[in-house]
DNA sequence: ACTCGTTATATCGGTACGATATGATTGTTT
DNA sequence: AAACAATCATATCGTACCGATATAACGAGT
């Protein structure tokens, strides 16, 4: 899930922790929520994987042989970051900034198109944010899985019965968020059906044979 | 999270572990997937904090002395209860019923009252649901809690520039929810405060003081 | 010079999740 | 009636995530 997020953002480019929270929040707003207690431990992960390596402002890799021992000690490359830290910056550094690697890049597209996972709302989200680096057929995919979970959600649901007042109140609300989630992807699913079909030119039979259906926007409060 | 759950269905009668997590399927179906990994660790931590108690069949509680050995060994209980077992079912119990003790409706009234915490959507969403348990202020401080952080949170929600199509997307549809949430939590609390202020009879100027307000219902798909 | 708010990294304990194992009960097929 | 499958039910393991907390560097105000 995490791994997911910080290897998406650095696609765009290096980026040290706290900024990668800043982006998540941004972005992503809503769900993740992502905090340091998560994000480090995971960074730290996806350093002792190979996925980023941390590079000084600069650019150059803070590993010194640059021949690295591969299997061997990971607390060497510990040391040496510590060391050139020391060396020339004179403990004036404060920022370990990230860069993703071409395994981090490979592990990122194998996270993004994994069919199977989780089936809630916020990796759902994630996989959506980081669709442009999806195929079009896979952007399908995803989405039409998704409002496949979505309905089947509503067909699983219980009845309301025996619920007092507020708990019904909080089942219904929340199913009809559910609705306006699966609208939302029909939408989604129609603008990328049509963009695969035709690409070209001339969208005849686009705007009829689709059933009239809200701007995807509630009322604005 | 988990605790408040339990303990909230256990207020309606004893129950086993794998209906009370058929119960929040169904009754807080969407959030509250709760997986067996939470639920039974859940259930022996409010065990061993005193919250509940296995019962058996016949609702007779399941420990031998009734004077519990107090602050001794954890163990001791479980192999009376392992041995009571095996005495009076010959080994043909699989079910596990857990009753709430006065200790633990002290602490579900804990756990429910309690301002602070998490404000994701899920805590909310449980603590409304048995929202009949608490008193008619206490609701409408829940819920106006509950507006506060949702517009909080529209507040400091970033400007969506810079971003894709895709992301844009989510992240608008996020807020359409948010805003959703609100005007739902509008609905409520326009009631709750009928329901302090004016409970005698007559309503007079319950239904005209209200803005138009959709009702809380999106197009069916 | 001093404190305060922000930026920034890091760790700790607790809680939740997904996968998995195991046994008991019930229903169905042969 | 035996054999089998499905469901009911409890439990544990590893890992991920969260909230609180500690620490430190730096700029801005006073």
């Amino acid at each position: 899930m995490l791994d997911l997020a910080i290897l998406g953002l650095l696609e765009d480019g290096p980026l040290h922790g706290y900024e990668i929270r800043r982006r998540l929040r941004a972005q992503l707003g809503l769900f993740a929520n992502v905090s340091f207690g998560s994000l480090y431990p995971a960074l730290a992960r996806l350093e002792a994987a190979g996925d980023v390596v941390v590079i000084d402002d600069d650019g150059d890799d803070l590993v010194i042989g640059e021949a690295t021992p591969a299997t061997g000690s990971l607390s060497g490359e510990r040391a040496s970051m510590r060391a050139k830290r020391l060396v020339q910056g004179r403990g004036r550094r404060s920022k370990k900034v990230y860069r993703i690697t071409e395994a981090g890049a490979t592990h990122f597209d194998l996270l993004l198109n994994a069919t199977g996972g989780t089936d809630d709302a916020r990796s759902f989200g994630l996989r959506l944010s980081f669709a442009r680096h999806l195929a079009p057929t896979a952007r399908l995919a995803l989405l039409e899985r998704r409002r496949a979970q979505l309905v089947q959600h509503l067909g699983d649901a219980a009845s309301t019965d025996g619920l007092d007042h507020y708990a019904r109140s909080v089942v219904e609300h929340a199913q009809g968020g559910v609705r306006h989630d699966i609208a939302w992807l029909d939408d989604l699913i129609a603008a990328e059906r049509s963009a695969l079909s035709g690409p070209v030119d001339t969208p005849r039979t686009t705007p009829t044979d689709e059933p009239v259906r809200a701007p995807s926007q509630i009322s604005p409060a």
